[in-house]
DNA sequence: GGGACTTATCTACAATGTAGACTGTAGGCG
DNA sequence: CGCCTACAGTCTACATTGTAGATAAGTCCC
């Protein structure tokens, strides 16, 4: 590809700017140095542009958060019209946990910018998983109501257990166990003695089929509820 | 110096500082002008102190949020011994769910903080909740690694509902409908059909019962799976 | 009083986001 | 060709931020 990659400043390939330029780079450096790295300087050292020519792309720093979240989000494929729904949100599911899990410092940004933006407002990249969703429910026989409520439960379990799993991933995937110990055992014992006893069990957590054990429970549990009326 | 007090600000109730008084003026000023309001000099003149003084309760401005969020969640009540695990969990899912309520703008810190700590170093009563419900869970005959489980996949949806109630909240309760209606308005027609059509039903979001909801197929769902070797 | 703490203040600095004026360059139109 | 307008990118400047380090002001025990 391009004829050096340096750790100093990627000095400048001269070409006229754009947004995906922009946003993609911004995603770059955030996947690498995490969220605070991601400065107007810092960035438009990183393009070889001045920090200032990245206001003709991108208001604000927030709109450029908005940004790399709608960029993440747009990684997300959706098939609307598959006609199993359940199979179709399972693997929805998976690939957003996957995606979280590429870019682990974009999902503060994903689940907190939203509470900032009432919804009609959001950039559209953002809406249209919903959208897709609510196609895919309702081609399926749902009431359009009732497929929000379904909606509501599995991307909210969703989103729920990718902090979870976020949260207990973190720390470097080697030394995760010795860590962990190490942390737990800071903990008065007489306080917290689960805890501390279920320090093995922390260790190994599996996500993936943690993750898809919850979305049976949901669907099955949904779907006795309210079915579609196919 | 003059004894000149400002105009604006809390003067000066000139009694020694301490950690909780430092944590509840910033929890109060967070829950009234949102998380960015907090700075240390806003906060040091809430306080009629000089911001330097706060680095005596807080070792960081990060130490601080940490603080506001661990504060918050000591709002939650758990009775670890209930012998109703079930019901338990629910009146927890509820209480945090109003507490959530009451303090939007501390929502993102609950969600965010924990990502950028291992689990093992945050703060103590961050922690407690979790110990608790472990507690409960295991009171009531769940294996240890089960009682996990059920944490996790409980844990995780109560999180995942409330971000989604709060995204769906946000904007002046009364204007609600009139502003989300003028928001979908602007999304092109072509593209979000669905999300458009439901607008009246997105205005009235009723949390408490979709939370309730969500919890009893959960807990159905996961006590039928594992139940309690009681 | 006189030390030995702790608590609070002052000063200073580097880093950030961004407004506003400025410079260049590319094209359209006579 | 020469001029004009539009836009991409740059420069300078400023207010705000978190925080290090030196300094003062209490406070308590002997």
């Amino acid at each position: 590809m391009s004829p050096a990659e340096k750790p100093a400043p990627a000095p400048a390939p001269k070409s006229r700017l754009s947004r995906e330029l922009v946003l993609s780079a911004a995603l770059a450096l955030v996947d690498s140095e995490g969220l605070e790295a991601l400065t107007m300087r810092r960035l438009g050292q990183e393009l070889g542009r001045d920090p200032m020519s990245l206001y003709r792309y991108a208001e604000n720093r927030a709109a450029l958060l908005d940004g790399v979240s709608e960029l993440v989000l747009n990684e997300l494929e959706i098939v609307p019209d598959d006609p199993d729904w359940q199979a179709q949100l399972r693997r929805i599911a998976h690939c957003l946990r996957e995606l979280a899990l590429r870019h682990p410092n974009v999902v503060p940004l994903l689940v907190t910018r939203p509470l900032s933006t009432p919804l009609g407002l959001r950039p559209l990249g953002t809406l249209r998983p919903l959208e897709q969703i609510l196609a895919l429910l309702i081609d399926a026989g749902f009431g359009p109501a009732d497929a929000l409520h379904v909606y509501r439960a599995y991307y909210g379990y969703l989103y729920g257990h990718i902090l979870n799993e976020l949260q207990e991933f973190i720390v470097d995937p080697e030394e995760n166990e010795a860590l962990l110990r190490l942390g737990l055992h800071r903990l008065p014992p007489k306080e917290f003695p689960r805890l501390r006893a279920l320090a093995p069990v922390l260790a190994d957590y599996d996500g993936m089929s943690e993750l898809d054990e919850g979305i049976t429970i949901l669907l099955t549990g949904l779907a006795a509820r309210l079915s579609p009326t196919a």
